[in-house]
DNA sequence: TGTTAAGCGAGACGGTACGTCGCGTCTTAAT
DNA sequence: ATTAAGACGCGACGTACCGTCTCGCTTAACA
C-alpha cells in the first residue's frame, strides 16, 4: 500500500559506494560520504541496507564482471581463456584490491563470508563446468577431487595476486597451468 | 638521569593485542581496550607504537610460529613435514585468522605490506632450502623458477585455508602434494 | 465532488494526541506516534493540521473545562465556587501540566500565543463577570483596573501551582482570596 | 593523577549555550551549535554535562542575576527595590523568556525541575528576609504563613509577565502592592 | 448510477540533531 | 624521564522525528 523502495535511490548510492570502495577502500568508505555524493539520505541508506558491510556487500557485487564459461575445444585453451578474463577484469582491476578486504571481513561478518562464498562459487562453478567438458572430452581422469582440481589450478594464481601480492604475469599463469596440467593427466 | 622503556609494559600490551587479536579480530582491536587490558596507559602504547597498525604487526608476530627447514631425505618427506607443521601452527591456528587482516591491511599500509612480505620471506627461505636439497638429491630439474614452484606447492594450500576458508585436511594437502610433485617431475 | 475529511479520523487522531499530551507532555509527543496509536496516517494528521504545534492547540483543548460563572450572591462566594472548580479541574488536572508548555510555546509560536490569550481570556472573562457582579452588589469599587484586579486574585493561585509547582490546597487558596479581598475592599 | 577537566572549555561551552539560549530558546539549542561556536568539540561536552538538559541547567544559572536583599527602611521600600531589580534584570532580561521553558521541561525532568525550585528558592529566601525585616519593624503580623505570603505579593507579577505575557509596568507593581499590602496590614 | 476527484493508510524520502565510540594527541601527578 | 590516568579535538556511527512525497484503495458528491 506504501509507495516502493525508490530504486533511483538504491541505484545512486550504490554508484556512489562502489566509485568510493575503489577509491578509498573498504575501511575508508563512510555512509556520511556515500550519502554526500549521492545526494541520498543517510537514513535512506539505512534503510536499504541495514549497515555499513551490508551496502559494501552490494557495492562489490557492483564492481564484478560476471564471466561465463568459455568453451575453446580444449582444457588448456579454457582455462587460459577463463583466467585470462580475471587477469583482465577481477585480479587485475578494482576487486583485487577488495577481495582482501572481503576475506578479512569475513573472519567476523557472516554476511561478508556469505558474499565471498557466493563470489567463490561462481567462479568455481565456472571452473566446474570447463573440466566437466575436458573430462567428456577425456582430457581428465573422472575420478579427481573437483575441489582439490580446482583448488591446485586457481589456487596458485590468486596466492600470487592476492597473498603474494605481486604482479600476475602471463608467464607466471602458463608456468603454474603447465605443471598442474602435467600433473593431472600423468 | 632518564629511566628506560618498560620492557614489561611492552609485554603487557602485546600480549594482551595479541589475544584481542585472536578474540575479536583486527578491526575490532581497539588500543582503550588493549591499554584497559593490560593495565599499560594508552600513552605508553604509542610511545612505543607509533600507531595501532604498529602494534598489531608485532602482536601478529608473537603469534606466528617460527619452524625451520626440515630434512627427511626427500622432497615429498620435507614438503608434508613443513605443511604439517604449518597446518598444526600457523594455518589451523590463529595466524589463518589473522592473515587475511594483514592481506587487506597491507593494500593500504607499506608497513604492513612489509610485515607480509617478511612473513611470506621466511616461509619461503624455507621453501627454497627444501627444493635446493631435492636439487641436489636429483629429485627435481635446475631449471625450475622457483617462484613459480613454490607458488604451485603453497598456492593450493594457502588458498584453501584462507580465502576459500575451509577447514585444512590432511588429504587435501596430500591430494594437492600429489598433483603437483607429478607436474614439476613429468 | 470529493469525499469531505473524515471527522472520525481527525477524532482519533485528536483523543491520542490528547492522551499523548497527558502522558509524555508536550516535547515528546510525536507525530508518528499519535498517528500509529491513532490508526489514523500520518499524511492524514498533516492534512488536518498543518504542523504540530496546532494540533497540539486542539489537543489541548479537548482537555479545557469550559467553565461558566458562578452567582452565589456574594464575591466570595462566587471566587470560591470558581476557584473551587479551577482547582478539581484545570489546576489539578492535565491542564496545570500543559498550561507551562504553552506559555513556552507562546514565546516563539504566534499561534500559540493566541491560544494561551484565548485560554485566559475565556477565565478571564468569567472574572470580569464575577467582579461586574460585586460592582453591582456594592462589594467592590467602581474604579479598581480589571485586569490589575484579576492579577491580584489569579496571580497568586497560579503562581502556586504552574510556577511553584506546590499542590493547591484549599488553605491555601482561602488565605489568598482573604489577603486579596482584604485589600480590596480596604 | 589524570589531567582535570578543563575549567576553560567549560566556561567556553557554557557561554556559548548561555548566548544561543536567548537568541534561540530552549527548544533550539542544539549541542552541535554549541560545540561549533565555542570551538569545544562535541564529545567533551557530553564529557561535562551528560545530556543536553544538564547543559541547559547550567546556561540559564549563568543568565540569573542574583541578588540580595534590600533594606530600605520600610516594607514597601524593600518590595519595591526588590521588584524594581526583577523588572530590570530578570524579568524584562532574558530570564522571563526562558522561565516558562524551565517550567515547561520541569514537568518531564526532575533535574529541570530542582534547577526552577533553586531558582525559586533563592527569589524567596530573599522575599523572607524583607519579610522578617518588616515582621521586626512591626510592620506585619507574626503569624502569617511565609509561602502564602510570598505567594500573594510575587504571584500576581509573576502571573503578568510570565503567564499573561504582558509588560510589567511600574503601575501593575505598584497597584499589586497597594493592595496585598493592604489586605495583609487589615 | 456511474465517474471521479479527494481522502485515506502506509510508509519512503531528504533533513537535522541526537548521544556514542574509537582514534591519536595532550596534560598532570606520581614513581 | 617514564608511567598511569584520562581529558581533548575529531570524524563517523546508527537512531529518532520532522514535515513532504508518492502509492493504490476507498468513498461520497456530481453529472
Amino acid at each position: 500500500m506504501a509507495r516502493p523502495r525508490s530504486e533511483d535511490a538504491r541505484r545512486k548510492a550504490l554508484v556512489a559506494a562502489s566509485d568510493l570502495l575503489v577509491e578509498r577502500g573498504v575501511a575508508h568508505l563512510t555512509i556520511d560520504e556515500v550519502a554526500t555524493r549521492s545526494g541520498v539520505a543517510k537514513t535512506t541508506i539505512y534503510r536499504h541496507w541495514p549497515e555499513r558491510t551490508s551496502l559494501i556487500v552490494d557495492a562489490v557485487n557492483v564492481n564484478l564482471e560476471h564471466v561465463g564459461p568459455p568453451d575453446t575445444g580444449s582444457l588448456r585453451g579454457d582455462l587460459e581463456a577463463f583466467f585470462g578474463g580475471m587477469i583482465r577484469s577481477d585480479l587485475s582491476g578494482n576487486v583485487a584490491h577488495i577481495i582482501p578486504c572481503l576475506v578479512e571481513a569475513a573472519g567476523r561478518d557472516p554476511e561478508m563470508a556469505s558474499l565471498l562464498e557466493r563470489i567463490g562459487s561462481e567462479r568455481e562453478r565456472v571452473m566446474k563446468t570447463i573440466v566437466a567438458q575436458a573430462v567428456e572430452r577425456g582430457e581428465l581422469r573422472v575420478d579427481l577431487d573437483i575441489e582439490t582440481l580446482v583448488g591446485v589450478i586457481v589456487g596458485p594464481i590468486v596466492f600470487q595476486k592476492v597473498v603474494r601480492r605481486r604482479p600476475l604475469t602471463e608467464e607466471y599463469v602458463t608456468a603454474c597451468l603447465d605443471i598442474a596440467l602435467a600433473g593431472l593427466v600423468a
